[in-house]
DNA sequence: CCGACTACTTAGCAATTAGTAT
DNA sequence: ATACTAATTGCTAAGTAGTCGG
């Protein structure tokens, strides 16, 4: 890696290349909300109970969704539901009050339109509402179709879903668990009535499908219909194995400075700062540079003045950016002359050139086992172990306290690996006899240990490890330093997969260099293999993946593990853009896709009935596509992989889904759906037990392939970009207003949680959730008993009397009438903020925002909407995300997805 | 048309770090 | 300074999907 090579400068983020451009792209105009509202519909029947988390939410989850405000949302959402809804984070103004359950404000949010499906494409973009119908999702147009529409408004279509509250029981399970299980019962409970839509009121949307949410949870058993649940896991403590950790990556830069971004830099070269080389330049400016440099300033900046963003960067982009339209699309192939990429080429191993040089250290391997020599009893006495022994007995002792720990599939995968390593005639002949908890002592000895270090000497680690890593942390791909994401080998530890998976608990061997593939460019050093007197397997130069190296995955030795560059890179930046830009081709397609499935509805052959529904329910529901899976995993489906028993038929014509999705997480929505779908899907469960498969002439590759004829490269899973970012686009221009940019932020959350639901993202429960409510109660609880002291020396006060004593027993100052009023009155608002932010608490607490940031909602919506209403980019995008988005930072404030 | 490979994106949770409150 | 939270970052599992050979 030299640096001299460099000389492009560097974005960082990549915007070097593109940039811009393509951003423009229809200046439209952005609604703003207009309307909010419109009705509602409620549908809220529902409760939705949302799951708790993990354990929890499986089940819980509820049945509705909503669908996204204007139609286009696909309907509704999973399980969640419920308390999403609420409230608070809707506006305060307005809306506050109430917040609604969420379900019900899902849906009250309503889609307009009603129509769906039929219409034709229109699309495009000058007209949104037609185009929203059609974008809209399904569930918008059903309900107009279909005639739910409950509400009115506009469209209410929405599906009605309901979520029904059901689950109980699940939810009971749970709670035995949990409580936040508890919770989420309540949850739903509390929610659905209190608040069903929320704020929204003025929304409504639709909301169609609403989930359930009931929580069961899922945990591991399952409960109910389908099976078990899978994720159990637990959420323990401490655990975790190993311990090691590294400091990060990304910052590693300090020793940079950078130049910025590119320009100037450009001259400078800079390398990547390995050491190797040297130094020179290098590295420090790099690295931070991006960050540095965007960080602060320059983001802000545009982010204000909003239009121009200039600020930014400038370069080219910016002012292709600006000239709004423009092709984009198309172009952006051609952008980026970097790679130039064929027209269709996708990411994937398309065969197609993803650089000309590629320069990087390779990897940085964990530190050898360090024997500690506490010893486990067995059967009471202690025993002696080889390091090797020591180190697995290490990994399982320290999980102690997780839920893994006590599950017998765990321990007999450990078990038996472990044996193994013990050795035929060992002393130890069950793990059942082993106690462990001199180790586990151990391990929580030299935590604490750890935690005590001075600040001084924590940096000191910290900075030897930096010292370590820097070189691995970037590669140079065609000139430009990049950083790597993931430099650092896998530690060896115990196997946790999620839900219920049957290699949990085995033992992940370390990963040595003769274990690891080397990629890199033919002209480029090979990296020097950091344990000495080993070699690397295989070095390769393949210019058409993006790898810089990998190694087979000890626990399923037919997969793979890939290093890859960070997400900030150019490469991983452009592939992002390309997926983006593939939604929005989908959304001028839309009105014609689904005309076109509607009308295969009733068609004669089976298997093109089935891909016509499952297209329908990818989406409307934004399930995943569901590829085929091994019996060594959990057992997890998605749309073509669904059972019989996974999908209720509800008369006359709603549908109750159920089944655990991608990470075990359940998915429980009832949504009601077209009466023809509904007749289709009884029509493929007739006859079939429960564990059959509900799409018995279908899979993902005939899913595709089909979809493919529809519209070039399109793949079930550009329907959960799509619906995803049609939704944000559309609550954001709806539900805007004009506001301090806290309110705003308040509207974003909001659009944000309804993707979330939508996609079905959820997170466990913390562990201290419910103590923070409590907690939070408690002060409310205080603020209002000063209130009525207050009022209490008001009326003294005006009468010319002196206070009384404080509670705390000590003289209060005389304060004016006046004074008091306004003391009484700040109370209020503090009362009535921590209120919302307690119901907002309540309401996110099983919903993961992070995922739809970070994989579904086009930047470019988030950074136009920022600077049409001046809401700073920092407010919404951390630091990372920054990074990532680069490449959306100097879109056309008129952007719309 | 399959199924084995292969490459790359998406996901939740744990570990860290930053930020506040005490 | 300390204790707790809240937010971020790291980790790696679990998906999707393209390609290729038969």
């Amino acid at each position: 890696m030299a640096t001299e090579a460099f000389v492009k400068p560097v974005v960082p983020n990549g915007h070097d290349g593109y940039d811009d451009d393509d951003e423009d792209e229809m200046p439209l105009v952005f609604k703003r909300s207009s309307n909010s509202n419109n009705n509602n519909n409620t549908s809220s029947s529902s409760n939705r109970p949302r799951p708790n988390n993990n354990a929890q939410r499986s089940s819980s989850i509820g049945s509705t969704k909503s669908p996204p405000p204007s139609s286009r949302s696909p309907l509704t959402s999973p399980n969640r539901s419920a308390s999403s809804g609420r409230s608070s984070l809707m506006k305060p103004s307005s809306s506050s009050v109430k917040s609604p359950p969420v379900g019900e404000d899902r849906r009250s949010v309503a889609s307009k339109e009603r129509n769906g499906l039929g219409k034709a494409p229109s699309v495009s973009k000058s007209d949104d509402e037609d185009d929203s119908e059609d974008d809209k999702p399904l569930s918008a147009r059903l309900k107009g179709d279909t005639k739910q529409g409950s509400s009115s408004g506009r469209g209410s279509s929405q599906l009605p879903v309901q979520k029904s509250n059901v689950r109980p029981q699940g939810v009971n399970d749970n709670n035995s668990r949990n409580r936040d299980s508890d919770e989420k019962v309540q949850t739903k409970t509390n929610v659905g009535a209190s608040s069903s839509k929320p704020i929204h009121s003025d929304q409504k949307r639709p909301l169609v499908n609403h989930i359930n949410r009931n929580g069961l949870k899922p945990k591991i058993e399952g409960n109910s219909s389908q099976g078990p649940a899978k994720r159990p896991l637990e959420k323990g403590n401490s655990s975790n194995q190993s311990s090691v950790k590294r400091p990060k990556p990304s910052e590693p830069a300090r020793p940079v400075k950078i130049e910025q971004g590119s320009r100037s830099t450009a001259t400078t070269p800079d390398r990547k700062g390995n050491n190797l080389e040297d130094s020179k330049p290098l590295r420090v400016n790099q690295v931070e540079d991006n960050s540095d440099g965007d960080d602060h300033v320059p983001i802000a900046s545009r982010m204000s003045s909003n239009k121009k963003a200039s600020s930014a960067k400038p370069n080219a982009s910016m002012i292709a950016s600006s000239s709004r339209t423009i092709a984009k699309k198309p172009n952006k192939w051609v952008k980026d002359s970097k790679y130039s990429k064929s027209s269709r080429s996708l990411p994937s191993g398309d065969g197609q050139k993803k650089w000309k040089t590629l320069e990087h250290n390779g990897v940085i391997f964990p530190p050898p086992y360090k024997r500690h020599g506490v010893k486990i009893l067995y059967q009471g006495k202690p025993v002696d172990l080889t390091p090797e022994q020591e180190e697995v007995a290490t990994m399982f002792a320290v999980m102690r306290e997780t839920e893994y720990y006590n599950k017998q599939m765990f321990r007999d995968n450990f078990w038996n690996d472990w044996r193994k390593i013990l050795g035929k005639n060992h002393v130890i002949k069950n793990l059942d006899d082993c106690d462990f908890s001199p180790i586990y002592e151990w391990y929580m000895q030299e935590k604490e240990i750890k935690k005590q270090m001075s600040a001084e000497e924590k940096r000191i680690l910290k900075e030897e490890k930096l010292a370590q890593e820097e070189k691995y942390m970037w590669a140079v791909l065609d000139g430009v330093r990049e950083k790597v994401g993931n430099f650092r080998v896998e530690p060896p530890g115990l196997f946790r997969g999620r839900g219920e998976h049957p290699k949990m608990g085995k033992l992940k061997k370390r990963i040595r260099p003769c274990d690891i593939t080397i990629n890199i460019g033919k002209e480029a050093p090979v990296p020097e293999c950091p344990i000495p007197g080993e070699r690397w397997k295989e070095v390769k130069h393949d210019n058409t993946v993006t790898w810089l190296a990998f190694w087979n995955d000890p626990i399923n030795p037919k997969e793979f593990k890939y290093v890859f560059l960070a997400a900030s890179s150019a490469l991983k930046g452009l592939s992002d853009k390309e997926k983006y830009e593939k939604a929005r081709k989908l959304k001028d397609r839309i009105g014609h896709i689904r005309a076109a499935y509607t009308k295969d509805f009733s068609n004669k052959d089976v298997t093109k009935r089935q891909i016509a529904v499952a297209t329908y329910l990818i989406d409307k529901l934004a399930l995943r596509a569901g590829n085929e899976k091994d019996d060594d995993e959990a057992d997890t489906v998605g749309c073509c992989t669904l059972k019989v028993g996974n999908v209720d038929c509800i008369p006359p014509n709603k549908l109750k889904f159920d089944f655990l999705g991608k990470d075990s997480i359940q998915y429980v929505n009832t949504v009601e759906v077209e009466p023809l779908v509904y007749k289709a899907i009884g029509q493929f469960q007739a006859g079939k037990s429960k564990t059959d498969d509900l799409f018995d002439e279908l899979d993902t590759s005939k899913l595709n392939a089909h979809l493919k004829e529809l519209m070039p490269a399109l793949t079930a899973k550009v329907f959960r970009t799509y619906n995803a970012s049609i939704t944000l686009d559309d609550m954001l221009s709806k539900e805007t207003r004009d506001g301090d940019v806290p309110e705003k932020i308040v509207v974003y959350q909001q659009a944000n949680k309804e993707v979330a639901i939508i996609c079905n993202h959820q997170r466990t429960v913390s562990k201290s959730h419910g103590a923070q409510v409590e907690k939070l109660a408690l002060k409310i609880e205080e603020l209002r008993e000063q209130i009525k002291e207050l009022d209490i020396d008001l009326d003294r006060a005006k009468k010319g009397r002196t206070p009384l004593m404080g509670s705390d027993g000590k003289r209060k100052r005389n304060l004016t009438p006046e004074a008091l009023e306004k003391k009484i009155m700040q109370t209020n608002a503090k009362i009535e903020k921590m209120e919302r932010d307690m119901q907002t608490k309540e309401d996110m607490k099983t919903v993961a925002l992070g995922t739809s940031k970070i994989n579904y909602m086009d930047p470019r919506i988030t950074v136009a909407w920022c600077k049409r209403h001046d809401v700073p980019i920092e407010k919404i995008f951390n630091k990372s995300l920054l990074a990532k988005f680069a490449w959306a930072m100097d879109v056309d404030p008129e952007f719309r997805f």
